[in-house]
DNA sequence: GATATTTCATAGTGATCGCTATGAAACATG
DNA sequence: CATGTTTCATAGCGATCACTATGAAATATC
C-alpha cells in the first residue's frame, strides 16, 4: 500500500512489491490474481484505515461538520510523517496508460461516491432548514472534494501541515450562514 | 502534448509519440535529446497557450479578479471538448517511478511558482488596504491553487463544465470583504 | 510413516520499455 | 557533377515489464 501510495499504480513494479513484501511473484499471483487485484486490495486497506470518509460524513452532526472533519482529516493525513504525502486515492492513478483505465475508473468511482455522500448530507441540511434553501449542495460538495484532491497535490509539492490547516479554515468560510455556524462550534 | 496531457509522462510511450507525430525515434532524439526533453517541450507549449496563468495574475486589476479569472479559466479549460480533460500540470506526473522524480519536481516547481505569484498579488492587495489586514494571503492563495488542482481531477472524473463553474462561484465566496467585492463587479 | 496435496521460490516466458548504431537518401558546397 | 554534410528511417540494443511453467519443500491425510 505504501508503495502504491507513493509511486502510484503503474509506476510500482512487481519487483518493487516482491522485494518490499519479502515474497515471490508466485505468492502474489496465487493470493491476488494479478497486479490489479493486489492494488485494489491495497486500496481497500487504505479505505479501511482508522478514519474512513464515509464514517466521517455519516457521524457528523451537520453537513458543515462533515466537510470540516473531512478537510481537517485530509490536512493531517496528507502530511503524516509515517506515510507518503498526499492521498492514495488522489494520486495513485490520475493518469495512466490505456491498459490501466479500469483501475483509474475504480478510483474515480470511489471519489465520486464520497462526493455523492457529502452532497446528500448537505442536501439533507438544506431540506431541514439548517442551511439556506438556495444553497447549491452539489457545488458545495464539489468544492470540498476538489479541495481534498488539490490538498493532496499541495502536500506532495511540500506544503506544510500548518498551511493546509489554514487553507481549510479559509475554505470553511465559504459556507452559507457562517455566523450561525461559528456560534455552533 | 495531447498524449502527455491525457496519459501522463510515464504512461506515454515513445512508440505512442512516434506514431502520433509520424516520425521515428531518431528524429525525436535528435531534436529533444530524450523523452524528458520532449515532455518538457510539451509542457512549455502547454504553458505558452492562449491564456497563461502568469499573464492572468499580472493583468488582473485585483487579487480577487486574478483568482476569479484563474478559476474560471480552469473550469473552461479543463472541460474543453477539443483537449483532454483536466490540467496537464496537475495530472501528467503526480505519481511516478523513482527515475522520473525530476520530471515530477519540474512540474511541482511550475505549480509552486504560480502559487507564489498569486500569493504576492494577494499580499499586495492586503498591503494596499484593498483586502483586510488580517487576511492570510498564503492560505488564500493555496486555497485557489488547491481548487485548480482538484478541479482537474473532478473534470477527469466526469464533472461537467457547469458544475465546475458553480464550484468556482462557491469558492469565490470565501474571499474577505465579499460585499465590497460583489459591488465591484 | 507413506502418499497426496498445497505452498511458493527459481528461472524464464514473450512483450515492451527508452534509446541508439548503422546506413541510405537528401541536401549543400566546391 | 563530385564531394562533404546533414537528416532520418530500419533494425535492434540491453533492461525491465507483468506474468507463469516447473519442481522442490512443506503440510495434510490416511
Amino acid at each position: 500500500m505504501m508503495l502504491f501510495w507513493k509511486h502510484g499504480y503503474e509506476a510500482t513494479s512487481l519487483s518493487d512489491l516482491t522485494e518490499a513484501l519479502g515474497v515471490t511473484p508466485s505468492s502474489i499471483y496465487a493470493a491476488f490474481g494479478d497486479k490489479k487485484g493486489l492494488f485494489l486490495a491495497a486500496v481497500d486497506s487504505y479505505l479501511s484505515g482508522p478514519v474512513t470518509s464515509e464514517a466521517i460524513i455519516q457521524e457528523a452532526a451537520t453537513a458543515f461538520d462533515a466537510s470540516q472533519s473531512l478537510l481537517r482529516a485530509a490536512a493531517l493525513g496528507f502530511t503524516d510523517k509515517t506515510t507518503p504525502r498526499g492521498c492514495l486515492l488522489a494520486s495513485a492513478a490520475i493518469s495512466c496508460s490505456r491498459e490501466a483505465t479500469d483501475v483509474q475508473e475504480a478510483l474515480a468511482t470511489v471519489r465520486r461516491q464520497i462526493g455523492r455522500s457529502l452532497r446528500e448530507k448537505i442536501a439533507r441540511d438544506v431540506r431541514s432548514g439548517r442551511l439556506p434553501s438556495g444553497t447549491d449542495a452539489t457545488a458545495l460538495a464539489a468544492h470540498t472534494m476538489a479541495l481534498i484532491q488539490g490538498m493532496s497535490t499541495l502536500a506532495r509539492d511540500g506544503a506544510t501541515r500548518n498551511l493546509l490547516l489554514r487553507l481549510v479554515q479559509t475554505a470553511l468560510d465559504c459556507w452559507p450562514d457562517r455566523s450561525k455556524m461559528k456560534n455552533a462550534e
